[in-house]
DNA sequence: ACCAGCTCCTGCTTGC
DNA sequence: TGCAAGCAGGAGCTGG
């Protein structure tokens, strides 16, 4: 999906067309994604002013004034476009609808976001606000990778005994939250640490040397605007970036991009996912 | 407790 | 050109 950056875009693309505006109206065109929607979700957004936009992890936080949070995941293809808002001094035309336009929301001045997702591994939800923490998404979430609670101790401390490679420990929402395929490999090549090291076995430096290099890819992919393979889009349809600098996701067979390494870019499959990686400098 | 594998879904790319 | 297989950024669930 959309990983930690992607959703950070979209979430700060959303945030000065929904913030202190009020929903009109919402059209849930069907009920359900990967899982049901609140039965009365359409009654509970009808008329609610946004307070606030967040992000948790992979998800956006949607804050209304009745003390409710709209919860929205965008699970492997799913996109959240503006479209009929001036924004910077442009005015984003409203297109024709398109196949798998699942939810409209109507802003009181005019623009609309609409969420698409053609493969439904998306989702949403509603829940208190100050319930958020308990709801079955966030209840096991690891820390934010951004934020002080991640450090090298708890990292160390999270990996240590694990038996399973470091690639999937990474992945691992509940150890740390928000990283997925892309940023795993990107951090393994950064940090020269194989994909395929048991978790356990990891040097206490290489550890310490994870935390600052998984903020450092997480951040300069937010500055990219994040990463546009096939699916993703910002909110206002623009591309992100990020990809043009990736160092060997999607790059099997490339030289390697380390200076001096005669390596080559290889593509292994790790539980049923693709890890790239350089065997020569990452061990 | 931990871990690998399967699954949901559509659509694009690749290979025969 | 046509068709089928393979693959894709996630993550919950099952069974070992």
């Amino acid at each position: 999906m959309p990983e930690l950056p992607e959703v950070e875009t979209v979430m700060r693309g959303l945030d000065p067309v929904m913030r202190d505006s009020v929903i009109a109206s919402v059209d849930v065109n069907r009920p359900d994604l990967r899982w049901p929607f609140p039965v009365d979700m359409k009654q509970r957004l009808d008329g609610a002013r946004v307070v606030g936009l967040r992000r948790r992890s992979k998800y956006v936080l949607i804050d209304l004034d009745r003390g409710e949070t709209l919860i929205v995941h965008l699970g492997m293809s799913g996109r959240m476009l503006v479209t009929g808002a001036m924004i910077g001094g442009f005015h984003h035309s409203h297109v024709a609808p398109e196949k798998h336009d699942h939810v409209v929301f109507h802003m009181q001045d005019g623009a609309r976001v609409t969420f698409n997702d053609p493969r439904r591994f998306g989702a949403m939800d509603m829940v208190a606000t100050d319930q958020l923490e308990q709801h079955k998404f966030f209840a096991k979430l690891g820390p934010e990778p951004l934020s002080n609670s991640f450090d090298a101790a708890y990292l160390y401390d999270s990996l240590k005994g694990r038996k399973s490679p470091i690639k999937s420990a990474l992945l691992d929402q509940r150890i740390v939250a928000g990283l997925g395929n892309i940023y795993v490999c990107e951090v393994l090549f950064r940090t020269g640490i194989s994909p395929l090291r048991k978790a356990g076995t990891l040097k206490k430096q290489q550890t310490e040397a994870l935390v600052p290099a998984i903020r450092q890819v997480l951040e300069d992919a937010i500055l990219a605007g994040g990463s546009s393979l096939k699916d993703f889009r910002r909110a206002d349809g623009e591309l992100g970036y990020f990809q043009h600098r990736f160092n060997v996701y999607d790059q099997e067979g490339a030289p390697c991009p380390t200076p001096e390494c005669s390596g080559e870019v290889k593509r292994v499959i790790q539980s049923g996912r693709s890890s790239f990686y350089c065997p020569i400098c990452q061990r």
